[in-house]
DNA sequence: ATGGTCGGCAACCGA
């Protein structure tokens, strides 16, 4: 069975739902991954993803910030919300496809926004800095988030940390940028080697060609300038490793009408 | 070297 996967970041899931639906018609996942939703649960466009086909939502809203949801073509078999630094942040949801699903063996999806961390990269001076590094040592920590054996495990989402030389424009400009910074990076992939995960993006295109999926908006011209970062990305487990068909970063979308900052990530697996 | 733009929601906060 093929399963296509898409994570997007869309800063504000009501006011973009038009730029869902052409991304959606477009693409067809399966399966969406949708963070910065900025919308409580009661007020998700439920009906419209229902008649675009997609009958399954796990949604962990919340008033005005963050918010990840994920809706499904497929059913799931089960849901679960994780919380960080003991904060009511909505930043994770997870589900399980599985029998309900048709699959053989299950898959666990995990959705994730992390913290931004503000613009000081000093945890001293920037509490918001020092709540991301917190977030991320959780998720190293996190046992039950991490692959075992064969699990086949995926983790996706808006990670704000681009953690190599060439997911920046300018790893020499960005060093002392959040999002690239040392401490970052390093607590970045310390999640990806404590959980035994594998970078798609970086399985399929060599690390030393760049790799953007969001653009500030404050560029006069994003294109012109491309003064990009990768911070969204697909994770899988061993198990799932050898089962990737396609992977794409859907630039054209940071063009469309009132874009996101980010654009949508697909990888395309054969479960 | 600095400031540049968004969205939510109603003055700024978070990104």
């Amino acid at each position: 069975m093929r399963l296509t996967l898409t994570t997007w970041n869309i800063n504000s899931v009501r006011l973009r739902i038009e730029l869902v639906a052409k991304f959606i018609k477009a693409a067809r996942p399966d399966v969406l991954c949708l963070q910065e939703t900025k919308c409580p649960d009661d007020a998700f466009p439920l009906k419209r993803f229902k008649r675009l086909g997609y009958e399954h939502v796990a949604l962990n809203g919340q008033k005005g910030y963050h918010g990840v949801a994920i809706v499904s073509k497929l059913p799931f078999d089960t849901t679960d919300i994780r919380t960080f630094c003991d904060r009511p942040d909505s930043r994770h949801i997870s589900v399980a496809l599985g029998e309900r699903a048709s699959l053989a063996a299950p898959i666990v999806l995990h959705n994730f926004y992390v913290p931004a961390g503000g613009d000081i990269p000093d945890p001293s001076v920037n509490p918001k800095f020092e709540h991301k590094l917190q977030f991320l040592d959780e998720m190293r920590d996190c046992a039950p988030l991490h692959p075992n054996g064969d699990d086949r495990h995926i983790l996706v989402g808006d990670l704000n940390v681009a953690p190599h030389e060439h997911d920046v424009w300018s790893h020499r400009q960005m060093l002392k940028i959040v999002s690239h910074t040392p401490v970052e990076t390093e607590k970045l992939l310390a999640v990806q080697t404590c959980g035994r995960w594998y970078d798609v993006a970086r399985e399929r295109i060599p690390l030393s060609e760049k790799v953007y999926t969001w653009w500030s908006y404050r560029a006069a011209d994003w294109a012109a300038a491309d003064r990009g970062r990768r911070l969204d990305h697909i994770w899988v487990s061993e198990a799932l490793r050898g089962t990737v068909r396609d992977f794409r970063i859907t630039r054209d979308a940071r063009g469309w009408e009132r874009p996101s900052d980010h654009v949508p990530v697909t990888a395309v697996f054969d479960v």
